[in-house]
DNA sequence: TAGATTGTTAATCGATTAACAATC
DNA sequence: TAGATTGTTAATCGATTAACAATC
C-alpha cells in the first residue's frame, strides 16, 4: 500500500495523508518550540512563531491543522502542549529498534553523535563486514559480523536500517533487509533505492548531492555579483 | 543582493534565477549520467531517462531548458555531452575553497569520506578548538587551532565553511565567519542561520530533521498498514 | 463585552504535467 | 522523406498565502 522515496530535499511520496512539504517542516517547528519551551516561554501566537522561524503565520496554522486544533482562539499556541503534540506526531515519543550497516567514518559518527533516543529510535545493532571493524565497542554496541544480519533481524525485529555503506554493497543488500522486515531506510549510501518496494519508507541523505546544491548556489551568487 | 536559506528539503530562496526545486534534482541527474557514461551507454531520450530515474520526461526536459537546449530532436541526448553540461552547471569544473570547523566525529567523517574535488571543492583546512584534536593529521591537512581562523581567512580566503560545531559555537562563530569572507556555509549544526547575510549561501543538513521525518513516514506506514 | 487569534475557506501563486509544433 | 524526440507553450495540479467568520 505504501511507498516512498525521499530525494535529499526533492521528494516523491505515494499515499501520503499529509504531504511531504508539511511533514519536513515538524522537525523545525519542533526545535524552535524546544528553544522556547527552554527559554520559559509559555505561549506563542501564530504571527509571532511566524517571525521566529522565518515562514508566514498561515503556513503554521495551515501545517498544524492537518493534524488537528492545537490552538486556542484569542489565546494562540501553548508552548508545551505544542512540542509535545508535534513530537508525537512525528513519533519521537516511540522507541524504533534500528540497525546501522556499516562502520565506516560516517557509521561511526551517527553511532557515537547522533541522539537516536530523542528522534524516535533506539540503536541496537552495527554491523560491518571488515574483520578490523569487527568487535569494537561503539557506544552501547559492539560491532558485529555482517553475516550475523539475516539471524540478528529474525531475533530482534529492527524496524529501520541506517545504510552507510558503498553503493553497490546497498544495491545487493536492500533486498535482503526489506525480506528481514525492515520498514524504513536512512539511506547515505549512493544507491537510489528503487520504488520496488512496497510498505517502505526510504529517507535519503544523499551528502554529496547537497554539497553539488552548495556548489551551484556559491556560483549563482558570485555570477550575480559580477552582474 | 542575495539570500538564500536551506532547510532539509523544505527551502526558503531570493533572487534565484532558477528554482532550488529544479538545482536539487541536477545532482541526481548527474549521478545517473556518470552511471550511464560508466556503462558506455552514448545517447539517451528524456523518455528513457525519465524512465530510470523515476520522475517524468517533461520535468526533465522543463529542468535541462531552465539552462540551454542540450538534446537534439529525434536524437535524444548525449550522454557525456549532458552530464560535462550539468557538472559545469553545478560548477562541479571548479575548485572552491573550503574550510571544516569541528573536528569531531561527525566533521571528521566528512573530512576523510567527502569526495570534495568531485563536488566543486577542495578541503584547504580543519579546525577545532580541543588541544587534543589540534595537530592531528586529516588526509592533507592537519587540525589548526580555532583561535587561528581569522589569520587563516585572510591568508587563504576559503570561500566555503563546513559547520560541524554545537549549535552555541555556531551562533557567535558564523557572525565572524562572514565578516572574514565566507560565502556559503554547509551547515551541519542545529543553528538555523538566520536570513540577516545578505549574499551568502547557506545550505542545512539538519540530520536530526532528516532522522526524524523518517521516524514519522514508519510511523504512518504502520498506522496505514492496521487499517 | 471587546480584543485577539485561531481554524478554515477562498484566492493566488508556482511547479508539474501534457500537448504539440519545430526540427533533427 | 518519415520517424523520433526535443524545446516550449498551455493546462493542470498542488502548495502557499490571504481573508474572515468562529470563538476563546
Amino acid at each position: 500500500m505504501y511507498a516512498v522515496k525521499y530525494y535529499w530535499g526533492d521528494v516523491m511520496s505515494k499515499n501520503m495523508d499529509v504531504s511531504v512539504s508539511v511533514i519536513r517542516r515538524l522537525p523545525r517547528y519542533y526545535r524552535f518550540l524546544g528553544d522556547l519551551l527552554l527559554s520559559g516561554t509559555e505561549r506563542i501566537s501564530s504571527r509571532e512563531f511566524a517571525e521566529l522561524i522565518g515562514v508566514t503565520a498561515s503556513q503554521i496554522r495551515q501545517d498544524l491543522n492537518c493534524f488537528g486544533g492545537f490552538g486556542q482562539q484569542g489565546y494562540g499556541y501553548n508552548v508545551q502542549g505544542l512540542h509535545s503534540e508535534i513530537g508525537k506526531i512525528l513519533g519521537l515519543d516511540k522507541k524504533r529498534s534500528a540497525i546501522l550497516v556499516g562502520a565506516g567514518n560516517l557509521g561511526l559518527a551517527l553511532a557515537n553523535h547522533m541522539r537516536f533516543q530523542d528522534r524516535g529510535f533506539s540503536l541496537i545493532g552495527i554491523f560491518d563486514n571488515s574483520p578490523s571493524k569487527i568487535g569494537i565497542a561503539v557506544g552501547d554496541c559492539i560491532v558485529r559480523d555482517a553475516a550475523e544480519l539475516e539471524d540478528f533481524c529474525r531475533d530482534n525485529k529492527p524496524e529501520a536500517a541506517i545504510l552507510c555503506i558503498p553503493k553497490d554493497v546497498a544495491i545487493v543488500l536492500t533486498d535482503n533487509l526489506v525480506s528481514w522486515g525492515i520498514k524504513g531506510f536512512w539511506n547515505f549510501s549512493h544507491y537510489d533505492m528503487s520504488v520496488k518496494y512496497r510498505d517502505i519508507a526510504v529517507e535519503n541523505a544523499h551528502l554529496g548531492d547537497s554539497l553539488m546544491t552548495l556548489s551551484y548556489c556559491i556560483g549563482d551568487i558570485e555570477q550575480s555579483a559580477n552582474n
